[in-house]
DNA sequence: TCGGCGTGTGTGCACGTGCACAGTTGTCGT
DNA sequence: ACGACAACTGTGCACGTGCACACACGCCGA
């Protein structure tokens, strides 16, 4: 005997039409708020579904409604970095509670291997979702074009991948960049390099293009180190490479509060003094920032605002309305103790 | 003209039917892996497959079959920790991990306010999934007995509230405790206090009462200071406060990783050295322990592995399996430079 | 008195699948 | 030559719901 096949049956719309003496239809009605359910059928119902303890089977409606009420949320990212970068959870969070407003489910589907790619591009065929929120993706993405082909409403943040002609929101990375560089140029440093994460991304691109932009006529490839991920330990590594390569350096933009994190911890294991020998700019205004010793001067990134957003522009293109295409949220500079 | 309406319209079994000269039954065999097809039918069929561009529907599947595939990872926490705490998505990743790997889906509910219990109460009657993973459960938790009500499958990280009769994955919390203050005191320190946090669950309590233990008679209730939540800034506002009622203090043991850090920048605040003056170490070996300066001593909890063993407890009473009804897994004292 | 209309109710069909069952072949042993 | 049996195929029903449609009733104006 499975623990499966002895669990309770669930009541259906059957049970309850002949528990208050109407048929389905009434029933059915009742249950979907329409009109013309008279007072006694009414009471009798909502008596009669207390009473069986009806709930309306998901699967069923789905199939009749050609719907299921669920959103994708999809992570293009190792799953270290998941743990790691407190955006991503910030982003799913504000998704998350745009959609549970709407009454919709979120699905989140983490992929990093290749047969995650498969598996996910299986699941989004299926029909189970209505739509999909996409973090992070890089260029050609098999997903994105899994979205493209059916046509699936989808918002990604950052900018999509490829020309793909789908909804987006994002920040200004390359101007905030560019901002936050002339404000630490302006502190007096004279040898400004930077830590430039995820080039294969828009965001990454930009936010070394807004550096690059900053310094002008001093802009200097060599002060320039690529890592590949926004993390801890790709900062830490990234500033030992460039502290070898440019031991004269003053200042530094790390392309994500992580990477600066790290970058302060090889500054610090150097001897190096954090803002008095080398200034430590930083971008999201995660947790990290403000728990460095000393804080992160960074730019604050809305996170939850990303999420929201994207749920939104989902949520309209599901309602059938004319799509906003993109999305610009504002970003800040934070300035605190490290430059 | 809706978004929605222009959608391709989905291949179903009979398109592929038509396509491949057979019948429904046929391709719903080939589908399923079942035997009696014959060689030229599975060409043929493969074939349409591909061509028609089929995959079977989800919402019908789940009907007929009773099943859906998915099981539910319920975070009962607020919102700020879910970002916060590595924790919670270590196990969520290896959770995620383990469904995968089985073909099943994930469905991600955070239940912070009373509203969100209600809405995850209705998601899990609607039959949306066939268990349920739960994560940080209090006591008498109302999802817990919807769950216990509907005879689902279930598996809780952690004590399961109340008398529920459900399975669960859990360390040694206790005995941890115990093991990591002793190790603590024996470094010379003569009065050491905890912040204990989340003293409403079993984890909370159980480290609570193994540093009481491990102390024996030199245990002291005025160097117990509790704070609600395993948070950085409860663990800050919760040193500051044990500090001044015990200003002598020597060590603390911290009832988390994130707590432990808190704890060390009130300590860096008030300008007490770590590990000189005082000793401090943690619970969990979350990313937050070796990134503190000093790194932390610490209690390393297998998160990644609380997550697979739950969900693998979920999958064996899917299967029918008789439901090994508890999981203790393995956790170590991790020293490092803090205490 | 009768047609029309607004209100309320019941019934059949469709959604796309899995599965039980009933056929239809062909082969082999007696 | 004929039945038994294996290999393969097609058809009807069920899963639980929403929706279009048909129908029943009371009321009102002509």
């Amino acid at each position: 005997m499975s623990t499966t096949s002895d669990r309770p049956r669930r009541a259906t719309v059957h049970d309850v039409a002949r528990a208050a003496g109407v048929s389905r239809g009434t029933v059915s009605r009742f249950v979907n708020g329409e009109p013309y359910v008279s007072a006694t059928a009414r009471a009798a119902i909502e008596e009669a579904i207390a009473k069986v303890g009806y709930v309306p089977n998901t699967a069923a409606r789905h199939l009749v409604m050609q719907r299921t009420e669920t959103v994708a949320f999809i992570v293009h990212e190792p799953h270290s970095l998941f743990v790691e970068d407190p955006n991503i959870g910030r982003i799913l969070l504000g998704a998350n509670a745009a959609l549970s407003d709407a009454d919709l489910q979120m699905a989140v589907l983490i992929v990093d291997t290749d047969r995650d790619t498969d598996r996910v591009a299986r699941y989004l065929s299926g029909g189970s979702v209505d739509g999909a929120i996409i973090v992070s993706a890089r260029a050609y993405d098999p997903v994105a074009r899994v979205l493209e082909r059916l046509r699936l409403p989808a918002a990604f943040v950052g900018h999509p991948p490829g020309a793909a002609s789908a909804a987006f929101v994002v920040i200004d990375n390359r101007g905030s960049a560019r901002a936050i560089t002339e404000r630490l140029a302006a502190t007096g440093r004279r040898r400004v390099g930077m830590i430039a994460a995820a080039l294969d991304r828009d965001s990454g691109a930009d936010r070394l293009a807004g550096f690059a932009e900053a310094l002008g006529a001093d802009y200097d490839d060599a002060l320039v180190e690529p890592v590949a991920l926004y993390s801890y330990s790709a900062g830490r590594e990234g500033m030992r490479r460039l502290l070898e390569r440019a031991p004269d350096l003053d200042g530094v933009f790390a392309a994500s509060d992580a990477v600066a994190a790290g970058a302060m911890d090889a500054l610090r294991t150097a001897g190096r003094r954090v803002p008095e020998d080398v200034g430590v700019v930083g971008f999201d205004d995660s947790a990290w920032a403000q728990r460095t010793v000393p804080p992160l001067s960074t730019v604050h990134q809305p996170a939850e605002g990303l999420g929201r957003e994207a749920a939104m522009l989902v949520l309209r293109q599901l309602r059938g309305e004319p799509a906003t295409r993109d999305v610009l949220l504002p970003s800040e500079i934070v300035w605190r103790g490290s430059a």
